[in-house]
DNA sequence: GCCAACGTTGGC
DNA sequence: GCCAACGTTGGC
């Protein structure tokens, strides 16, 4: 593994996806401390971000995804625990991974705690806005679960949370 | 369920 | 190192 690169400017933000039939902003409200550690990430350069950018205090858009409704369901902020993802490790888990060993883990984790449920603001709606055209969930084949957020598109998202949604 | 787009794997 | 095949993501 490449040592990792000097933290960046904080605070941060990003968006992280969650399909919430797996974990929804109900399950991250109802978890001990509005707190969940975040497992299986699968992809590199998502775990790169949690690796080498992500750090306490950055906010989240948690995102809904794979369902009915897409969308932004809540804020969320970076808790902390970063460590080996526990699942890798779990022949029973769906995101076991045989290659991963405890002295050579590939993949992490950290705490995602509730900041606070919002309105749905819906993958549709967030199509609709010119100020969020630039963010990367929403460029065309972006399939990564953790996308960063420039500030003005994290004041952009807080300001239409604000507003009642399109008809 | 469909399918476009993407990341990973593995033969060569 | 190339690249075709394959598996996955995720909106619709």
């Amino acid at each position: 593994m490449p040592l990792a690169s000097p933290p960046p400017p904080w605070p941060n933000h990003w968006l992280m996806k969650s399909e919430p039939a797996e974990v929804s902003i109900d399950h991250l409200a109802a978890a001990p401390g509005q707190t969940l550690p975040w497992t299986g990430v699968r992809n590199y350069q998502a775990r790169n971000f949690m690796r080498d950018a992500m750090r306490p205090g950055d906010g989240v858009l948690f995102y809904h995804s794979s369902c009915a409704e897409p969308g932004i369901a809540g804020l969320a902020e970076i808790a902390g625990g970063l460590q080996p993802d526990t699942t890798q490790f779990d022949s029973a888990s769906p995101y076991f991974d045989a290659k991963s060993t405890p002295a050579q883990p590939r993949w992490l984790q950290l705490d995602v705690r509730l900041v606070r449920k919002t309105r749905l603001l819906a993958l549709r709606e967030m199509r609709q806005a010119p100020e969020l055209a630039s963010m990367q969930v929403l460029q065309r084949g972006n399939r990564l679960s953790i996308t960063p957020v420039t500030p003005a598109e994290w004041q952009a998202v807080l300001a239409l949370l604000q507003q009642a949604p399109l008809a």
